[in-house]
DNA sequence: ATGGTGGCTTTGCCA
């Protein structure tokens, strides 16, 4: 089973380049976010002929948005709000074999990293202590569970490319870092890319707009993640990031991640 | 230290 996670930033722009993905790496399952369209105007015909007839989305206007495209079938999904917002951030679907697959888009939390100074900082801040202390009380580590998503935090010093320069940007300080952590020790989350990726080698998913070559620079981050709760562990069977969707014409500044999962191992009851 | 780009629809907001 391939489940795929991608920050599409605009589904309707990027339709093109989502059906490119669907033909080159094959997907089961995809996860958007940021998709940016209200539900009535979800491209789900078009989305469909591509080969992902089961669809659970909830967006808004111009902002956020999570969708989940499955050649198999959804069997329930349900929106998760935080933060007292209805801002399209968290979808979860259930799978077979009493699998939940969750989406989540963590908010960026803007530039300045003091949560006194700065109100998206401290919703990011809030928002990931909301999360920790959900699963912890809601689930067990016991429980059959797959969290995808832009976390937009990168937890270890080899997410991004200067774990000195990057202390006081937003995405690596040791506050978000912390509760990232928190987070994911609440049901003994398995980091899975990291699963087969060692934490001494550089691994990305996100590389600004802004950079004059993006690819000669190299100056990425891990924001994009797959947990899983033990149950799952021994499914995991690979994890590939597609860096080169990041040179696509008009692309993401996320790029795709993939985590490989062994059928029956996942599906077993 | 600064500003750089992109999407959506504002002429600014968000990333």
């Amino acid at each position: 089973m391939r489940l795929l996670t991608w920050n599409i930033n605009s589904v309707r722009l990027r339709l093109p380049l989502l059906e490119r993905l669907a033909h080159e790496v094959n997907p089961d399952v995809i996860c958007l976010q940021e998709t940016k369209v209200e539900d009535h105007l979800f491209p789900k015909d078009a989305i469909a002929e591509l080969g992902f007839p089961h669809q659970a989305f909830a967006g808004q206007k111009s902002y956020n948005g999570v969708a989940v495209l499955s050649k198999r079938p959804i069997v329930t999904s349900r929106v998760q709000n935080w933060c007292g917002r209805t801002d399209c951030r968290h979808l979860i679907v259930s799978l077979d074999g009493g699998v939940e697959l969750h989406n989540i888009y963590i908010p960026a939390g803007g530039d300045l990293p003091d949560p006194e100074a700065n109100d998206k900082f401290a919703h990011k801040l809030s928002f990931l202590e909301e999360l920790a202390q959900w699963y912890g009380s809601a689930y067990a580590s016991s429980d059959k569970l797959i969290l995808v998503g832009d976390f937009n935090v990168a937890p270890l010093e080899n997410d991004v490319w200067s774990h000195k320069q990057m202390q006081k940007i937003i995405s690596h300080t040791p506050g978000e870092v912390l509760r990232l952590t928190r987070f994911q020790d609440s049901l003994g989350f398995i980091d899975a890319p990291r699963h087969f990726v060692p934490p001494d080698l550089k691994l990305y998913t996100w590389w600004s707009y802004r950079a004059a070559d993006w690819a000669a620079s190299d100056r990425g981050r891990r924001l994009d993640h797959v947990w899983v709760t033990p149950p799952l562990k021994n499914a995991l069977a690979g994890s590939l990031v597609v860096r080169e969707a990041r040179g696509w014409p008009q692309p993401s500044d996320h790029v795709p991640l993939i985590v490989d999962f062994y059928s029956d191992e996942m599906f077993s009851r």
